[in-house]
DNA sequence: TGAAAAACTTATCGCGCGTAAATTTTTGAT
DNA sequence: ATCAAAAATTTACGCGCGATAAGTTTTTCA
């Protein structure tokens, strides 16, 4: 369908066109800020003639660029591949163009990132932060300059917003029901979490199992960084050995915990699940997208993926049109996913 | 250590460092294009203002952009992030600013990275596709435009090359470990695989299995897209129940499915390892993230993460320096990885 | 010490587009 | 049909930088 004659800038384009150049500019910008009739002139144009406006001109010169950036802090982890996805497509149908980086769980990439987004001179930024490793100050002054949410992971009084998980609900939902059907749980984290989800979660828990009148149990296990999984296993090997647990069910502070200690449980030779042979009952939260297909498959706390992706791109845009000037923030309630292992 | 005075443009740092504009530029292209006093007081001046060129100017004007593109098919399974963690990490030592995007599994989504990918205007793109999913002659087009290497699943004749793993000597590798230490495996797969990866295990599976004097027992099980542990699964416990492996060890296809396999045997019982007591053995191909983690830990094939992303980013930089014009190709071995399934 | 080579400066153009101000066309109520 | 207001369009200018040519200064090295 395209023609021959290569159409090399807007000029072109618009004299093929029948029009000016800043009428098709305006088209451009938002075709509904032109006539109808001009709108379907440049739409028939569009069909015989691919052009496309030079980005790098129009981004020198438009006040805002189009761009969202979108930060994570480890992308190797499905869950965070899955926000991203969330997010960006509703980027994309808001018609803008999300660009995904990820700090792999390195505080100097995150910081490295944030000053390569600052060039992009995006209209606006989400960010899941790495949490205790993040630069603060760093963070700070990028906040003063870009428009930024922060979801997943909180930095307190930080950029124009957070939306993350009610993680003091996800802990009581679990405990709740881990007390309900059998022995209440013994809680199992990192000594030191990467983001403080995992503080208000074991806070959580201590307040659910007292308030049932009960004695909370913590076990904390020594370990850095993003391999929760091997954590899991090593702390939760130590741990059995050590026979820290002092009741036959553990509540894991996440799923990829779970997954290692599930992977404890089974070369320790202890059956996991809720019947009344298995030797221990294990249970996380997140709902991570590989915890249905662990052996036995994981009881756990879905988040809210939609409801989070959907508010944080809400939020942001709110900000980005200039409507609020208060942090808004918003916390979403998990929903309890009996699996056989709990 | 920033000054008060805002440097707004490239003309106003000149000035400030002493400099003409032509002579900054020319730095800011190439430090080394410049003389060493030159040098240096620009980077004094660097320390007192934080100036950046803006990269939107610099793109409108330079032939060629310091941009790459990485596009992977399916960013929720943890080996894609990985490998485009490698590439990316390559991409910036090199001074490039690698992008990365993902198709989710949708081959119209490929599709409009690709497009927009074009009005990114890159040095070059380092592509894995979807594979058969992938629209030929989009990609096509799109490689007649922009340098692109292909990874990891290839599109025959496509692009400026194809970096990956050998198939075939995955197949045989393990095959050979698994009728050498036990009964010889059947080989589980999906009927419509995405991507030609599979064809090319599964005749490496036949023809190793036939070295052997054996007789191959190859099931494949039905379901699309890449959902693959939840095909395993649901396969997998179908073919169980129709006793459809004349043999008690099976090797999936890749580890998602083995881990949607392992989710199957576990629901029907059946206890997988190595152990005269173990009902069947189970091993995969990729040493996927999770594969160490899986109960039991699953004996697989790793890929050459490190090699195939060096290997692809330096074809690419081959490319782009002008160096080639024939289609390069490279195939990496497997490595073994012996764990508890089989 | 001096000439060639290298590096730098000045001057100017062009890239492709956004945008304010000026002008034209269209709209809608009389 | 008329005319002012609203909408659409055109004119004119600027964005920040790359690239180049011609002239000037500095460095190199025999």
């Amino acid at each position: 369908m395209a023609k021959e004659t290569k159409i090399r800038n807007m000029e072109e384009f618009a004299s093929a066109s029948g029009l000016s150049r800043p009428t098709v500019s305006k088209y451009f910008n938002d075709p509904h800020s032109v006539r109808a009739s001009t709108r379907e002139r440049i739409e028939k144009a569009l069909q015989e003639y691919d052009y496309r406006p030079n980005i790098y001109a129009v981004n020198q010169n438009r006040k805002l660029t189009k761009n969202i950036g979108v930060v994570v802090p480890y992308l190797a982890d499905p869950f965070f591949a899955e926000l991203a996805r969330n997010v960006e497509q509703r980027c994309i149908d808001a018609g803008f163009r999300p660009t995904l980086y990820s700090a792999h769980g390195d505080p100097a990439l995150e910081v490295e990132i944030l000053e390569s987004l600052r060039l992009l001179k995006p209209a606006g930024v989400l960010m899941a932060p790495l949490g205790r490793g993040s630069d603060r100050r760093a963070v700070e002054k990028f906040c003063a300059d870009v428009p930024t949410v922060l979801f997943d992971s909180d930095i307190p009084d930080l950029g124009l917003g957070f939306i993350g998980s009610d993680n003091a609900q996800f802990a009581r939902l679990i405990v709740d029901y881990l007390s309900r059907t059998g022995e209440p749980p013994c809680f199992f984290e990192m000594k030191k979490p990467v983001n403080p989800n995992a503080n208000k979660r074991r806070q959580g828990y201590i307040a659910a199992v007292e308030a049932l009148g009960l004695t909370p149990n913590v076990v904390s296990v020594d370990g850095e960084g993003w391999s929760f999984e091997q954590i899991g296993r090593e702390g939760g090997a130590k741990a059995l050995a050590e026979g820290a647990f002092s009741t036959r069910s553990v509540l894991c502070s996440n799923d990829r915990l779970a997954i290692g200690f599930l992977a404890a449980c089974y070369e320790a030779d202890l059956s996991v699940g809720m019947k009344d042979s298995d030797a221990i009952r294990v249970s996380g939260m997140d709902d991570h997208p590989f915890s249905r297909f662990t052996c036995p498959p994981l009881t756990t706390i879905a988040q809210d993926y939609d409801s989070i992706s959907r508010y944080a791109v809400e939020a942001l845009f709110h900000v980005i049109e200039g409507a609020d000037t208060k942090r808004s923030r918003a916390l979403f309630e998990g929903r309890l996913i009996m699996r056989q292992s709990a």
